[in-house]
DNA sequence: TCGATATAGAGACTCTTTGTCAACTATAAG
DNA sequence: CTTATAGTTGACAAAGAGTCTCTATATCGA
């Protein structure tokens, strides 16, 4: 999987960071959770049954950090949350969502095709891409 | 363009809606600003320069409205505020967004590509795509 | 013109997220 | 093992986008 609590130690060493039983608390449910796409209230609640007098700003604070240290990423399912999942960047393991209109369900997807469009937007228009974001609203198999 | 005020009243009476002045100049504010994405706090702005009485609530309600009736669409550009354009849906002029991550700058571009990308989606995924969303963040000419 | 019905504006309110600050703690140096 | 100190926490306040409620008003078909 990548993310184990030295690397996120030595990660965050790094940046002048430190490490405290909070964020190891927090990676924690979200890699337990890894196939969820969780918001900072999911989170918030799942931690707080390991360490209940964590607070709230404490949990946003760290996703926010985690997320600059390239360990998680922000999703956006344009439903009103921010969701979190862990960053597979580095992995080549990148996935983009497919999202249910009906029952909420998320799929996830790798497309290929992707780089040879970011290619072809480089060369049309000048523009030196480095990161997208896809996402494909519809019915699953179960809603149809 | 193939919206008109006319058309509007017609859509709006077809959903048992009236047609009132706020919604007109709502309207017109993003018609006129068609180039732009704007904000629901920067079309009251603009529109209150017409129509100072307005509230920020009938903008929310309107853009709402407007939305559903499919004359606009809601944008997001991950900066924490819906952006709304004009829905060119009808006319094939489906476009998406590069956005400049140092300017802020928005450009659009139609990716004829996407089409065969849904197929590709809807075969191996057993999911109905209806909409998807694509955006390109970046560096544009000037900050490259 | 009139009446039924939809809509507007004001402002209170919700909900997510951020800021403030005193108290606390991880870590490195001694 | 102390101690110094810079980073971190939790409580609470507050921001900020968007929504709701309520009464007065405007629209539009009859
Ligand atoms: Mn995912
Ligand atoms: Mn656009
Ligand atoms: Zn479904
Ligand atoms: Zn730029």
């Amino acid at each position: 999987m990548g993310i184990d609590m030295e690397d996120l130690r030595k990660r965050l060493k790094e940046k002048g960071h430190k490490m405290t039983t909070q964020r190891r608390v927090i990676l924690d449910a979200i890699i337990e959770n890894r196939d969820e796409h969780l918001t900072p209230e999911e989170i918030y609640d799942i931690v707080k049954t390991k360490y209940p007098e964590i607070g709230i700003a404490t949990v946003y604070r760290t996703l926010q950090l985690l997320e600059k240290l390239n360990i998680i990423c922000r999703l956006n399912f344009d439903d009103g949350y921010n969701r979190y999942e862990l960053n597979y960047d580095s992995e080549e393991e990148q996935h983009h969502h497919l999202i249910c209109l009906n029952c909420g369900r998320v799929m996830e997807v790798k497309l290929d095709h992707l780089k040879s469009l970011e290619k072809q937007i480089e060369d049309e228009n000048d523009f030196k891409v480095v990161d997208h974001n896809v996402k494909f609203f519809g019915y699953c198999t179960d809603c149809q």
